[in-house]
DNA sequence: AAAAACTAGTTACCATGAAACTATCCGGAG
DNA sequence: CTCCGGATAGTTTCATGGTAACTAGTTTTT
């Protein structure tokens, strides 16, 4: 039984959810979304969640506990955790704390093909992405002081406190270059380009 | 023709490198790897190549110019992009930088559910992270000084400095929590789990 | 001479994700 | 009282994405 090589971050927080307690699939989704989880798990829609949790019961790291029948509501399968399932979370979790993984984020991607349009396009550009990510930020500096009122530990909201980081580092960096191509500091030239077409490195 | 809603990134760059000149699928490849593009687009395997390229096709966005076949190797079939495709990468394009993407990376997923581990345990796994971030940063900083010194202009390498600003934010971030869990500020109890889950927000 | 790496494409399988569909039930607006 | 929206619960379909492995010839290195 090799158990998928891959904890995706779905599949992560059906076991984790399933050590506090046993649950339906949808259960699951609501602890996820009421816990604010749905932020770094993508739940929108329920058809992963079932697949994850049919792989997890073929890896037995998942069991099926009872088969609920609450009159005239679809049957609810309620699913517990295997102490596999514990041991393999672990190692899931140790592991995706440890070693970055390459991701394909598009925004980089799309930075990397600027030459295909005019300068002035690119500012506005970026401008509605600096104002979209200001209200990202604000929402979640909203959250992290609300949680914080609230008496939660810190541990709980580590994953906020990272996407504050990153997103705050975004956002600086995206004004930088805002402001150096409005005022001149940051141009290029045809010439530019076919130079670096040229380039055979 | 319903063009396909999202345009990925590694179609955004098959467009992006067409436009440069028409180009068989390996050929792509080689130019996305000589340009360094690898880092921000995924074309380890080529079968996702060949699928994209085969959505453009019916897409209406490229054509096929010219079947070429060079003795003994396997036939080459060198495609270019139409007008429609010129434009349809340039929406895409500004659609990409201007609207932020809800994507689930996996480190956020799983800095959600440290408490199933210990402190000590967390410290060690996020001091690894740290390491291996170092490095990368060290050899994003290397490659954009090498292109500098190369003379490329600035629009080039955005895409390395974002990169850049991003993990040295995630690095900075890392090494406060993990010299805050060193050092004792930054703890919690088995009572705060129970407070957690009790939680009704 | 053998091993490795490059050229070029294909096949099969698994995972992910969006969208829509089937049903039932409940609370509130009108 | 009825209709509407929303919650409950799950399924189907389709497009996309990624890994791995396989074929098969060629060039470069050891």
């Amino acid at each position: 039984m090799p158990t998928p090589r891959t904890g995706s971050p779905l599949a992560l927080t059906v076991l984790a959810l399933l050590q506090y307690k046993p649950l339906h699939p949808y259960g699951i989704q609501r602890l996820i979304k009421q816990w604010g989880k749905d932020k770094v798990v993508n739940v929108g829609q329920r058809t992963s969640l079932y697949r994850t949790i049919d792989r997890l019961i073929t890896a037995g790291l998942i069991r099926v506990r009872e088969t609920e029948r609450d009159q005239a509501y679809p049957e609810r399968t309620v699913y517990e955790i295997t102490d596999v399932g514990r041991a393999v979370a672990r190692e899931w979790l140790l592991d995706m704390l440890a070693m970055p993984k390459q991701e394909f984020p598009e925004f980089p991607a799309a930075l990397s093909h600027l030459l295909m349009l005019a300068p002035q396009e690119i500012s506005d550009a970026l401008e509605r992405r600096v104002r979209t990510l200001s209200e990202a930020l604000a929402g979640l500096e909203a959250e992290i002081s609300a949680e914080t009122g609230h008496g939660l530990p810190r541990i709980t909201m580590l994953e906020a406190e990272y996407l504050r980081v990153v997103t705050a580092a975004e956002l600086q960096w995206l004004r930088s270059v805002v402001d150096e191509m409005r005022n001149g500091e940051l141009t290029w030239s045809a010439a530019d380009l076919v130079a670096f077409a040229e380039s055979p490195e």
